[in-house]
RNA sequence: CGCGGGGUGGAGCAGCCAGGUAGCUCGUCAGGCUCAUAACCUGAAGGUCAGAGGUUCAAAUCCUCUCCCCGCAACCA
């Protein structure tokens, strides 16, 4: 059996979960079932980010103890997940024992290979905002960047990892393998860096003396690790490096780590080069997907804050007719279709709710009613094949749709692949209507109306499982209301005329249009 | 001259890498049908592809310049 390994990011817990976290994993999420349906073992890492600075400072501003901070933090994050579909494997804290020996143990071995080294270096101090500024984040020379004031110059003394020992190395493997990053805009981003470009020592600790919120570095009581550095090492110690050999064996390398692309430095620079540095092998891709941006829309003041993925599940529950699973398939369906990955995009209720009623209510949901109605009006819920030949009408669409859906989903283009399926809702819907059943019933041709009612609760039911990745929810739905015995989800199960018969259960229309007037 | 992305019918986008009469979704207008959630199906209107110049038989697509938006600049998770 295949294995596949993905990470979603570990988030940091120094704030609440908006649409960006919700975007990633939902990407992660639907890619890990649609690995999983194809018959692969999956594991599917995500988690937090618990050290460093910031959050010690959002703790002491709330005034909690930081340890309460984080834990309350993070389970805001494992009450999302659910509330998403989130179908992750594990959840890794940095703050877990098991993590932290791991961080340790690295930076031990590496200490030891000398690739840590103790040096000195400035920094500039803004005394009036208690913050450590760079040499080129000041502004005219030596004044902070936030409060205008003079800084002052400090010299200290920290542990670098030898970033610049892997650089040819480094350079060399980029080229010889430019599907590391994707999509390709991001990869040329890092190659065209790095042309112009040479690494310097990344600096891994900080003085506790200013920082006392992290992990305390092994070879040196005065220092903890900086938190990037402890941060990347959850995609080794998620899967048990150094304390599980065999599921770290089994899992390593990744396959694929989704990131935004705000992060896409450290995780295709430093994270490559510290695996380097280990001996272990390089993740076969890194993917960067693009940002959510939030227009303002000048009536969601009064409906409330449509940026927060709790209010907005809960929001399209009341707007669905209560099930919030399907909610949940809603708001995944429209961050999966609006735009390509690796674009940014705007989020917008109105846009959202569009895509809900003329996609998933007008087309689909529409679709699936409609069919399984006249399946009860026509023949008391009972379809047969009495041929499974594929209609003339269909054979085009879903031709392609076999040929591309795979190729898509595999490259992360979840909007074309997404594009394909929706082709092939517009084609049923389109032979529904020129076919004419009513017509035949008057008719009395059953025989040809028989074929009709399996054809299109056929084409349902192959539908429902291209669907089930990004819409897990509906695509259960669908398979139930077709009274499919053994609900399975598999890919070899899409083959036409997989199924003989169907017993239909009609419920509601999947998604009511939702009216906002 | 810091680096990068973008400017395509009313809205949102694809197409650009590998040039060949401009495409999708929504919206608008007209028609059809009735199994269905005022849904579905058909048809129509609407664009000098930011601007200027160049290469070419041919440019949204390649090259140069200009204007306008938006990210990122390395102890930021």
């Amino acid at each position: 059996m295949k294995k596949f390994y993905l990470t979603s990011p570990i988030y940091y817990v120094n704030a609440s979960p908006h649409i960006g976290h919700a975007y990633t994993n939902i990407i992660c999420d639907s890619m890990a079932r649609f690995r999983r349906i194809k018959g692969e073992d999956v594991f599917f890492l995500t988690g937090t980010d618990e050290h460093g600075e910031k959050i010690q400072k959002a703790a002491n501003k709330e005034g909690v103890a930081v340890k309460n901070f984080i834990d309350s933090k993070v389970d805001i994050f494992k009450q999302l997940w659910p509330k998403l579909n989130i179908s992750y494997d594990f959840f890794v804290r940095t703050s877990w024992e098991k993590h932290i020996k791991v961080v340790r143990a690295v930076i031990e071995k590496l200490y030891k290979k000398g690739d840590i080294y103790k040096s000195k270096y400035n920094a500039f101090y803004c005394i009036g905002c208690e913050t450590f500024w760079t040499k080129l984040q000041l502004k005219d020379g030596d004044i902070c960047p936030e409060c205008g004031r003079k800084t002052e110059k400090i010299q200290e003394e920290n542990y670098f990892f030898k970033l610049s020992k892997y650089e040819s190395w480094f350079k060399k493997y980029l080229k010889n393998n430019p599907k590391l990053i994707q999509p390709k805009i991001r990869y040329n981003e890092v190659k065209s860096f790095l042309d112009n470009h040479s690494l310097t020592d990344l600096c891994i600790s900080r003085p506790k003396k200013r920082i006392s919120w992290g992990i305390e570095l092994p070879i040196d009581q005065e220092y903890i690790v900086y938190v990037w550095f402890d941060a990347l090492i959850n995609y080794i110690s998620g899967i048990g490096y150094g304390f599980d050999q065999e599921k770290f064996n089994r899992f390593w390398p990744a396959d694929i780590h989704f990131i935004g692309k705000d992060i896409l430095r450290h995780h295709a620079i430093f994270w490559p080069i510290m695996l380097k540095a280990l001996d272990l092998e390089i993740p076969k891709s890194i993917f960067a997907h693009g940002w959510w941006k939030i227009k303002e829309e000048k009536i969601s003041k009064s409906k409330g804050n449509i940026v927060n993925p709790f209010e907005l599940v809960n929001q399209l529950t009341d707007l669905l007719g209560g099930n919030q699973e399907l909610a949940a398939d809603a708001f995944r369906y429209f961050l999966m279709r609006e735009i390509l990955i690796g674009a940014d995009g705007n989020f917008s209720f109105k846009a959202l709710i569009n895509r809900i009623n003329s996609d998933l209510a007008n087309d689909l949901g529409n679709l699936v009613y409609r069919s399984l109605n006249m399946a009860q009006k026509y023949n008391a819920g009972k379809v047969k094949s009495i041929k499974k030949d594929i209609p003339s009408e269909f054979k085009e669409s879903l031709a392609k749709l076999e040929k591309d859906y795979d190729n898509f989903m595999v490259e992360g283009e979840f909007c074309k692949a997404l594009d394909n399926l929706f082709e092939l809702i517009g084609v049923i819907n389109k032979y529904i209507e020129d076919t004419k059943p009513w017509n035949l019933k008057k008719e009395q041709k059953e025989k040809e109306l028989f074929s009709f009612l399996y054809a299109i609760c056929e084409g349902i039911r192959v539908i429902s499982i291209y669907l089930y990745p990004i819409m897990p929810k509906t695509a259960l739905s669908i398979q139930k209301q077709l009274g499919i015995k053994d609900i399975s989800f598999s890919t070899q199960e899409a083959k036409w005329g997989n199924s003989d018969n169907f017993l239909i259960k009609k419920e509601k229309p999947l998604f009511p249009r939702i009216d906002v007037s």
